[in-house]
Parts: structure tokens; C-alpha cells; sequence
DNA sequence: TTCTTAACTTTTCACTGTCAAGATTGACGA
DNA sequence: TCGTCAATCTTGACAGTGAAAAGTTAAGAA
């Protein structure tokens, strides 16, 4: 791995405390996640970057995986966001929900595929962090509503659903579905894997024709338990 | 990310030339990779295992992401081997085949996880590379056929199915769905992000049911285009 | 025998995270 | 107003890293 060419310090600041270091740290990380990746993910590049000494963020976050783990968490309420923007669009209509969903899973990978790579690596992150854990939780709660909404049923918290699940039949399991083609198509697309199905141009147009079959296969089955 | 403790190096070689090197370095690649995690996977430490200089790995295989690349193919041929290996004990049984192959990528990600996390690269490997290309094929190829004796259709190679796929009707389709669920809850689950379901010590068993629903959605709807 | 090339080593360089010790500052009580 | 105290930030050192360049060794072809 090829080292980048590294940004010069900031100017000096003229104060010797900074102010709102932790939030410039938070900035400057993103940007150097985003230009470098990753990979080329360093401490002292976002110290840099912020304009303080390489051991400042210790004292704010830590170490890498403290940095990190908050970053996530803005990944995720970004990508929140994005779904129930995206899902308001088709309000009402159960595919378009469904197909919207997908297309904004897939757009937040590849407009942040560095964050969604960060996000999706336990052993980087701290997963006991409340912020991160806040916002990892916002965003199943818009996939299981979205799943509940494709049966016909009213929209209940996550604590309600995970808990009683007894009771929900197998609501569970439509959860895990819905929410696994839209997280593993990005995540496979992302990786590049797809590619085996032949030329990319279309992957989009392929993903939502998967997730129109895959809307009305739970549709139908929600309607089959009716009776 | 604090250091690991280092081997020393082995003792010096007879002979100047080691013999068989590359293989040497692959092995020992894969045992750094599942001791120290990919995070602290460095040429340097597979080089001392192997008992050669810090730079003899690069001749034979340029740079980390060369010797990543083989390792990967490794990864995916055993895949491809637990999957068909777990499939031929269901044999003919559709619901019971995809619950084996769901199980199977599980435990593969279970068995394996810095390889999987590697395999799901695109950043670190090349996936120009031959043997990776291949082995990855392979793995597509076992999930592809999956799914079309989920649909009742005899099975075809991968070229054929990506190809005239205007003439294969949503076959793609529901590869697309199979493939996503299966890797996605391995996924999921591997980066901790199904805790949310509640307590893991049953995740197998939400897999297997979650996995059951499916196949039966998948052969319902099959049945359905029939007629 | 000599030439050539592949396989491997050594050295150096710029960079990394971590740690300990020191400098600067603002806030708060006396 | 003054001291002191804890939080914030800096400095310097250490062991380890990948890359690149230059040197060494062995083996096989001419």
C-alpha cells in the first residue's frame, strides 16, 4: 500500500486550545476517510488536519476505534436520513417503498462507500458506543417499518418487535429478508462481486427488479396468512 | 490498534534460495491473517514466519494486495467446497438444500472471519487475478444452481445464465434475492449488526427459519410462472 | 568458463500508533 | 485579586511498517 502524499500542518492557531477540537477532529476524518480511504486511514492525518499536534485526539477519543466509532454513528443517521426521504417519496405505494429503500441503500454505499466499509467492521468500531449504537438502531427501525408496512401491519418499535417476536409469526423472518437483499446487494455491488453477472451499467435497473419480485413475494405471502 | 507481539525469525536456511517460497508465504499469510486479524496483517510478520527478509515476498508477489489476492481464492474455494459439501447431504430436498447452503456461508464466515472480511475487498485485492477471478466464479456458480433447482430448471453454467438472461425470465432475479440473503446474513451477523434482533445465541436458528420462508417463496412463486 | 538472470538480503527513508513528560490555559474557590 | 488545579494540547522518543534501491548468491545457458 502506497503511502499518500501528506497535507502540511495547519497554520498556527492563536489560541493554544482550539475550541471545538472534537468536532474538527470528526470533520477532518471523514475527509481524510473519504480522499484516502479506508486503508489510508491515519490518526495523524486527521490530527493534521484539524491543525493540532498528532497526540491531541488521544485525549478526545482515545484511539483510532473511539474516532471511528462516532464517525459511524454519523453514517448511519446519514443513511437513516436518506431511507425515510427516499420512502416518503412513494408513501403508500408498498413496491415503490420497497424499491425506493433498495435504491437508497445503494446510493448511500456508493456515495460513502469508505464509510459504509467502516461501518460494517466490528473489529474497528466500538459497539458499545451510545451514539453509534443510537444510530445503528434508527436505522434497522426504517427497515422493519418498511417490512411491517409491505404485510399490512401497524408499525410497532423495535423493542416491541424483537421481544414478543412469539407473537409476530414470522414477521421476524420477513425482517431478515428484506432487510439482508438490501444490505447484501449494496455490500456485494460495493465489492465488486456482482460483476460475475455480466456488465455493471445496469445495476441499478437490476436491483430494482429484484426488489420489485421481492416486494410482491412478501405481499403475497402477507395476503396468504390472511385467511 | 496496539502492536502484537512479534515471532522472532526462524532459524537461518541452509541454503540462500528457500525452495518454495510463495508457498511458504501463502501459509503463513493465512495464519497471521486469522491470529492478528486483517487489521494487523503485515508482510513483514508473514516474511518472518516463513523465515525469509522483510522484502523477499515482494518478488514473488509485488505487494500485500498480490499476496492477499491468492489467499482470497484459497478462501473462496473452500467456500465453494463447505457449500457443495453441505448441499449434497440435503440432496433433493429444495427447502432443505437452501437451509444447508445458508448454514454453510454462515459457517464459513463463522470459521473464517478475517478471510471473509478479506475476500470483501475490492480495495485490497486485484481481482484481475486468475486464480481469485476463478475461485470466486466457482462460488457463484454453486449458489446460481441453488436456486435454479429452487425453481425447478435444469441447471446451466454461469455464462449462459448472464448472457441471455432476456431469455431466462427472473431467473436473475431470484439469484440476486438467494445470493443476497444468504450472504447478507452472514455479513450482518459477522459485523455484529444482527444483535439488534435481541440475544445471538439462536441466531442459527433464526437463519434456518428465515432460510425456510424464503425457499418457499422462492418455489411458490416458481410454481406460480408455470402456468 | 563466463554471462545472465532469478531469488533473496541489507540498508535507508518517510510514515505510523502509543506512551510519558511537559507546557499552556481557563475556571473556580479563597 | 490571587493561587491552584484539572483539562487541553505539545514534544519527543520508541518500535514497527511498506517501499525502494542497491548489494549478494546461486543456478543455468552460451
Amino acid at each position: 500500500m502506497p503511502y499518500p502524499i501528506y497535507t502540511k500542518a495547519m497554520p498556527k492557531r492563536s489560541s493554544y486550545h482550539h475550541g471545538d477540537l472534537a468536532n474538527a477532529l470528526l470533520d477532518a476524518a471523514e475527509t481524510v476517510l473519504q480522499e484516502r480511504g479506508l486503508a489510508g486511514f491515519t490518526l495523524r492525518e486527521c490530527a493534521r488536519r484539524a491543525g493540532v499536534s498528532h497526540s491531541a485526539p488521544k485525549h478526545h477519543f482515545g484511539d483510532a476505534q473511539g474516532l471511528l466509532s462516532e464517525i459511524a454513528a454519523r453514517g448511519f443517521q446519514r443513511l437513516t436520513a436518506g431511507l425515510s426521504a427516499e420512502i416518503a417519496k412513494a408513501k403508500g405505494d408498498l413496491v415503490g417503498e420497497f424499491r425506493a429503500t433498495s435504491i437508497a441503500y445503494l446510493n448511500f454505499a456508493e456515495e460513502y462507500p469508505e464509510h459504509f466499509r467502516m461501518m460494517l467492521r466490528a473489529d474497528l468500531l466500538c459497539l458499545d458506543n451510545a451514539n453509534l449504537f443510537a444510530a445503528a438502531q434508527s436505522t434497522f427501525n426504517e427497515l422493519t417499518n418498511l417490512i411491517l408496512r409491505q404485510r399490512g401491519e401497524p408499525e410497532i418499535g423495535v423493542q416491541a418487535t424483537s421481544t414478543n417476536h412469539e407473537h409476530a409469526g414470522n414477521v421476524i423472518d420477513d425482517i431478515i429478508i428484506g432487510w439482508t437483499f438490501v444490505h447484501g446487494f449494496a455490500h456485494l455491488h460495493l465489492e465488486k462481486q456482482l460483476q460475475m453477472l455480466g456488465n455493471a451499467d445496469d445495476q441499478q435497473e437490476r436491483l430494482l427488479r429484484a426488489a420489485t419480485r421481492l416486494s410482491e413475494l412478501l405481499q403475497i405471502q402477507a395476503h396468504k396468512a390472511d385467511h
